[in-house]
This record gives C-alpha cells, sequence and structure tokens, in this order.
RNA sequence: GGUCCCAUCGUCUAGCGGUUAGGACGCCGGCCUCUCACGUCGGUAACGCGGGUUCGAUUCCCGCUGGGACCA
C-alpha cells in the first residue's frame, strides 16, 4: 500500500508556523514511506477565503521546501470546486436512512443547549428531529434561507468507536456521548467533518496526519467513513503549538506566520529543523537536514504533549545555518535585504564576500548582518559622540595621522582599492605598476620570504596575496571569475586574510613609533571606520573598507579631534 | 458543564523498572582577545501531588491537581 497523506490548510488568512508543522510531518510521513503527499485547500468558507492567503500558503510552502505531489493549481483539490461531490455523498447518506433532515433552528437548538447547561445536562443535540419521517429525495439545501433545514449524520447510540491514534495511542469514545452532528448546513454548504471525509476517501489518504484539536472529531469521522462504505484511514493527531505564555499560537505573539521569518532573515532550513524537533525528537540530535529529517521521521518518536514555541532557539539554528552557508550562496541571499534596507548593492560579489565574512559570525538572521553592515555599506557613517568622546582623544592624533599616511601610501592597499572597488575613484596610472609596487610593499613588510613561491601554495603564505594580484591584474575581473572557477570565495577570503595582515604590519609600525599597545589603537580606528566600539577585527575592517573611506574616514575623525582642541583651547 | 487529550530543568527534549536523571536553547562564570562576537571549558536548573504494583519506581496502574482541545 502506498502512504498517502495529505494536508488541507483554510486560505483565511497567514499559514502560521504552529498549523505549518502539521503539514510538515504529514509531509516528512510521506516521503519517509515512499509515499504521496497531496495538498488540498479547505476553501469550503467561501466568506473568509482569499486569493492572497492561498497564495501565501504556496509561497511559504514552497519556501520552506515542502512540495506536493498533488494538489493546486489542480481544481480537482479546493474544496469549493467540489460541492457536487458533497451533495452526492450527502444524499446517499440520506437514502440510505444513515442522515436526516433537521428543521430545528440555530436560534432553537441555542436555547436547548443554554437549559440544558442551567439544568446540568449535557449540551448535546436532542435528537428532536432524528425519528421524524423525511422524503429521502428531498432538496438538499442550496442556499441561505431558502431551505430552513440542515442535514444531520445519524451516529449509533450504542457501543464504542475506537481511535487508533499513531502518536496518541488508543482513545475510546462511547458512543452515547457523541451527538447527531450537522454535516450539510442550511446555507447548501457542507461542514467541515462532511467535506474532510469525503476528501480523504477520494483522494484515497491512508494516513490523516493533523492537529490534535481534531481528535475529538475524529470519532464521528470513523463513523461517517463507515457510512459512506470505506473503510477509515490511520490517524496522527499532533500536539499543538503554544506561545510563550502557553497558549495557542496567534497573532498575539508577533511573527507566527512562515512569511513573517522569511522577510526577518530566517533560512528555511531552520524554520524546518526547528518546527521538526518541536514535538519530534531523535536521541540527542539537533541539527537535521531535510534528508535526514525524511529519513528519520516516525511518529513513535513524537511527543504527545504541547510545545511552547521558542524564538531564542530558532534563533540559534538559524545561527547555525548562516554559519554552515557557502559564503557565494550567503550572498546572493543577502542582496535582496541589502536592496530593502535602502543600500545600493555593491557591485563586486568577491567585495561582498569579504564584507559578509567579516561580519556573518555576528549576526544571526539577514536582517541582522545587513544592520551590522551598514558602516560598510553607507557612504556616510554616524558617528557615536559617547564613543568618540571617550576614544578620539587629543592623544591620539598624532598615531592617527601616521596610520593614515601608512595606509594611503601602500601600494598594496591602493591595487586592491582598484580590484574590488571599481566603483570608487582609485586614482590613475597602470595598474601593473601598481602592482609592481605592491610586490615590492609587500617584500618589505614581510622579508625576502615571498621571493621563493612555492608551487603548492597555501594561502597562508604571505606572497600568495601578490600571485593573487597579478592574476587579478593580467587576466582582470574576468580571468579570476572563469579561470578559477567563480564561485570562487577561498580566493576572496586569502584576500581579506592576507590585506588584514599588511595592515597589522602597518599598525605595528605605527604602534612601535608611538609606543602605543594595539587596543589603544585600535578602538579610536574602531570609532573613526565604523562610528562605534563594536565591529569586527579592525584589520579586516580596513581591508574591506578599502583605501579610500578608510583614509577619509580617518581624516574626518582628525579633523573632529582638532575642532574640539581648538574649541578647548578658545 | 460533558467528553477527550496532556504532564522530566524557564523552554525543546532523551529516558521506555535499577542512571551521579543525559543533550540542546537560554542564563551565569573562566579562557581566547584590538571591541563585539565566534570558539572553548565549566556552572545553574527538572521527574506536579497522593495512593498502589514491585525487592526497587521518572518509568506500570488508579485517583487528585494543573494545563489544553472539542462540543455552541
Amino acid at each position: 500500500m502506498i502512504v498517502r497523506t495529505r494536508y488541507a490548510p483554510s486560505p483565511t488568512g497567514s499559514l502560521h508556523i504552529g498549523n505549518v508543522r502539521s503539514g510538515l510531518f504529514a509531509y516528512l510521513f510521506a516521503r519517509h514511506h515512499g509515499g504521496v503527499f497531496i495538498l488540498r485547500i479547505d476553501d469550503t468558507d467561501p466568506q473568509r477565503s482569499s486569493k492572497e492567503s492561498l497564495d501565501e500558503i504556496l509561497a511559504s510552502l514552497g519556501w520552506l521546501g515542502i512540495e506536493w505531489d498533488e494538489g493546486p493549481p489542480d481544481p480537482a483539490y479546493f474544496q469549493s470546486k467540489r460541492l457536487a461531490r458533497y451533495q452526492d455523498a450527502v444524499r446517499g447518506l440520506l437514502s440510505a436512512g444513515l442522515a436526516y433532515p433537521c428543521y430545528c433552528t440555530p436560534e432553537e437548538l441555542e436555547a436547548k443547549r443554554k437549559q440544558a447547561e442551567r439544568e446540568k445536562r449535557k449540551p448535546v443535540y436532542d435528537g428532536k428531529c432524528r425519528e421524524l419521517p423525511f422524503d429521502p429525495d428531498l432538496l438538499l439545501p442550496q442556499r441561505a434561507g431558502v431551505r430552513a433545514y440542515a442535514i444531520r449524520f445519524r451516529t449509533p447510540q450504542h457501543g464504542e468507536t475506537v481511535v487508533e491514534d499513531l502518536v496518541k495511542g488508543r482513545a475510546a469514545f462511547s458512543n452515547s456521548e457523541l451527538d447527531d452532528l450537522i454535516i450539510f448546513r442550511s446555507d447548501g454548504l457542507p461542514t467541515y467533518n462532511l467535506a474532510s471525509v469525503v476528501d480523504d476517501i477520494d483522494m484515497r489518504i491512508t494516513h490523516v496526519v493533523r492537529g490534535d484539536d481534531h481528535l475529538p472529531n475524529t470519532p464521528r469521522q470513523i463513523r461517517i467513513f463507515e457510512a459512506l462504505g470505506s473503510k477509515p484511514p490511520e490517524f496522527a493527531h499532533l500536539p499543538m503549538v503554544l506561545g510563550m505564555d502557553g497558549k495557542p499560537l496567534s497573532k498575539r505573539h508577533g511573527a507566527t506566520s512562515v512569511v513573517a521569518y522569511r522577510d526577518a532573515g530566517y533560512f528555511p532550513e531552520a524554520l524546518l529543523n526547528y518546527l521538526a524537533r518541536l514535538g519530534w525528537s531523535h536521541g540527542d540530535q539537533e541539527i537535521f537536514s531535510k534528508s535526514e529529517l525524511i529519513e528519520k521521521f516516525d511518529f513513535t518518536n513524537c511527543g504527545k504533549s504541547a510545545g511552547i514555541f521558542n524564538p531564542e532557539k530558532l534563533l540559534w539554528l538559524n545561527f547555525h545555518y548562516l554559519k554552515e552557508r557557502p559564503l557565494v550562496k550567503l550572498v546572493d541571499e543577502l542582496k535582496p535585504f541589502i536592496e530593502r534596507r535602502g543600500y545600493r548593492v555593491p557591485i563586486d560579489d568577491g567585495w561582498l564576500v569579504m564584507m559578509t565574512a567579516t561580519l556573518r559570525e555576528r549576526a544571526k538572521t539577514l536582517v541582522e548582518l545587513v544592520e551590522f553592515a551598514r558602516f560598510y555599506l553607507s557612504a556616510e557613517i554616524e558617528i557615536d559622540p559617547k564613543a568618540a568622546n571617550k576614544f578620539l582623544t587629543s592623544q591620539v592624533l598624532e598615531p592617527l595621522r601616521a596610520l593614515t599616511e601608512k595606509i594611503d601610501l601602500s601600494p598594496s592597499l591602493r591595487l586592491l582599492d582598484r580590484l574590488f572597488l571599481p566603483d570608487q575613484r582609485t586614482g590613475d596610472g597602470d595598474p601593473h605598476d601598481d602592482w609592481l609596487r605592491a610586490v615590492e610593499e609587500v617584500k618589505r613588510l614581510f622579508g625576502p620570504s615571498v621571493d621563493e613561491p612555492k608551487s603548492d601554495v597555501t594561502i597562508a603564505e604571505p606572497h600568495f596575496i601578490c600571485e593573487h594580484m597579478h592574476l587579478a591584474l593580467h587576466g582582470s575581473g574576468d580571468l579570476l571569475f572563469t579561470d578559477l572557477g567563480y564561485p570562487y570565495p577561498e580566493y576572496f577570503l586569502s584576500v581579506l586574510h592576507h590585506t588584514s595582515r599588511i595592515v597589522e604590519k602597518l599598525f605595528g609600525q605605527v604602534l612601535a613609533r608611538f609606543n602605543l599597545k594595539l587596543g589603544q589603537l585600535a578602538q579610536p580606528v574602531r570609532v573613526a571606520l565604523t562610528g562605534g566600539t563594536v565591529s569586527p577585527g579592525i584589520f579586516e575592517v580596513i581591508a574591506v573598507l578599502g583605501r579610500q573611506r578608510t583614509v577619509e574616514r580617518l581624516r574626518a575623525a582628525a579633523a573632529l579631534i582638532e575642532a574640539q582642541n581648538q574649541r578647548r583651547a578658545e
């Protein structure tokens, strides 16, 4: 027997994460068994269903990678398109005497229920219309108001109905507790219980996987399955997902929709992993790829109790996937977020790779990453006055100037500006001359060992940067991207690493001359370049920022200090 | 109110009669260090209560309590 599961969301709002988890589990179970996963749109309520909502559901599932084998856009998987089928089923039940019309008005039923409550009786349907004779060929209600009756299902009055649930185990319901539920409403629409069962039969669903809020309906549905001459499927009722306050997840809990997490810069892998681990486990393992989930998923390892959605842990998982992500892929995914934040996306992907490399262990989401990147991405920076006050002092003015000179005159940094920041004004002259001078500089800074490049170059060798510069220069951008086989993030990481080392040497010279410790210069430089006291390593920041902007910002900081001095002098 | 479901650190969970009750997130502290992070090492913290069953219960059974769902 081929496993067939379904997920049947209503297009009446955003697809939220508690809801989609049921879909995920149904999907995983089907895939695990090499079965078929069906998406069905439960849009019986035309008032509340919307196209936007449907689109969002499809987009959410697509983003998460929960692909369906049968479902939209095929109209056969929209309940609103299946009304005739539900009517047939009801007619069949009527003529078999398994259902009957009920003429009680909602007001009447409401009154009875209230009275029952007052008298401390069970507020179940009293079966008033149950034994009324009726014409089995009577017309079904067509639309509101025309026919003032509904159709009820005749539930057996004795015995018990047992649900053997794959997650919850055995639950027995005595039939006397199950009243005759309405399967077709007076407005001409089937109720959930009827439509769902008819669909499950037609779609040959073998395993009904859904939230445990449906468990109390299950015995009645089993009866409907039987009445329609069908063997009930297996059931797996999953516990609910609750918000941090222990209440069922709702809009009140802030971001709950799948798209909200997408837009907040989360990865689908993280959300999928998190959702799977909420209510299911595989020993002590926390990290699961989708294929691993498919391989390992089963209902016996599902918990029975409701789970509280923990945003912190999701964030941690997202961070995990952020760290693991191939840099080139990460950069591609980052671009829309850069744009949305209002920055121009830099031309050079290599530069973006370097930038991202310095930031990615400091951000937990793509949105956060872009937030941290603002001093790289915007032309102007805002200097935090408190930081300036503490670190941009007159004592550092001279060292700052010395460093500015060194950086400004560094041929290596000049060359790198030309290579990676083509949209900046990066000086005139023959690039080849720049390269020759850069090689000279690297030799000077790192010693003669650079004269002996080995054939099996490791990226840790200082002279490697010379080779890369050489390659980059002679082949222009094209050579790098084709000959080295772009994407080639290792190349850019190597450039970043070696440029940082050059900057470190320049720093070292200034520190020695002024007899300073690194921290005494690093913090002021950090404030000058980033506007604050928190950033990636200062050498890396300079390497990524490039010579031009570094020098500009250092000079601006020096000017700021001078202005302060002047004010003090007056 | 009736019926049904559920119950291990704050949270997600492992456990399936005998464990110093394990892991993960978070939190706290040490190390690393140019800041912040990353990393790393260590720490804090749980079997809801009461009866049984058993030589022995977190584990099995029954109550209670407390959550939740459905019924309108």
